[in-house]
DNA sequence: TCTATAAATGTTATGTTATAACATATCAAT
DNA sequence: ATTGATATGTTATAACATAACATTTATAGA
């Protein structure tokens, strides 16, 4: 787990996650227009989910977007890419914090701070729950809610 | 997996769910109401997962509910006890296929098919991926979508 | 049996999330 | 420049969910 439940260097974390996914799309030939960046900006500003609403006031206040599928194809592009991940227990969505990796993410909730973490290890996982069934899996889904250390330890983290 | 996705007794199947449902609400002292137990069998009807409008709608046809809340109450609470299962990734329920044992699921949705299956050892499993990094686990989320070993066999499985 | 109180249901209204369908504009390759 | 693909703009509505409050029904204790 990139342990973004930690304190850390929030603005390295944010650049870094948009030098690695500027770098994927100039690669696959995907095209970064600025609705998309500033989304993906949006969604990394904190390790929180956000719903699409939120995210379209949010580009609306830049003169972005101001229709909700605006929102949605910006979302839906960066989760298509692996860019974000949609949190389905949350209907929100959230900032790969990886986005170099092809993964199968499972995420983690806490409650208490509301931040959204994830780890990588998930896929093989879920192959090995499957097979003894025959399914073959498309998309896995692995998401738990619960509290991270931090909140646990201290009053609260945020 | 108790596999729902081959052919089965069903009559058998609905009915041994709904017995184990109504002892269980006798020993625990849960009322098991009439929209209660018809929303039930309604999500017993099948091993698809419904929307709450579509249960909804079927109560309303048997006179019985005809308000959203009326719905949303009655899988509420069959969730809550474990009867039924939320699927978050279609915004829908199912019923629970073995409603008597203490389970984290982790569900199976056939994309063809549309039915969903069960498997009942994902909670180790859950506390296992947490475990490194602190992460205290109040509800986990397994979710598979893809395609069962009928339809990959089969032309399809309904 | 009455009664209080808790649980469940009935009802109105509205909030929240998401997409279909179609028009227009922009990009990128020839 | 033309064309075909991609992205954005716009309207309208579909689909999912709950807050808030009124009424009814069940149940346990006096």
């Amino acid at each position: 787990m990139q342990n973004v439940f930690a304190p850390h260097d929030h603005a390295n974390c944010t650049q870094s996650a948009l030098t690695t996914v500027e770098r994927a799309c100039a690669e696959r030939g995907l095209r970064l227009t600025p609705i998309r960046k500033r989304t993906l900006e949006i969604l990394l500003e904190g390790h929180h989910a956000l719903g699409a609403y939120d995210v379209l006031q949010k580009l609306s206040d830049d003169g972005l977007a101001d229709k909700p599928p605006m929102a949605y194809r910006a979302l839906n592009f960066l989760v298509e890419h692996g860019f974000a991940h949609r949190v389905e227990r949350l209907n929100a969505y959230v900032a790969c914090a990886h986005p170099d990796a092809d993964h199968t993410p499972a995420l983690w909730i806490c409650s208490d701070c509301h931040k959204v973490a994830e780890t990588a290890q998930a896929a093989e996982l879920g192959q090995r729950l499957g097979q003894d069934d025959g399914f073959s899996i498309n998309t896995l889904t692995i998401e738990a809610e619960g509290s991270c250390q931090q909140c646990r330890g201290e009053g609260s983290n945020e």
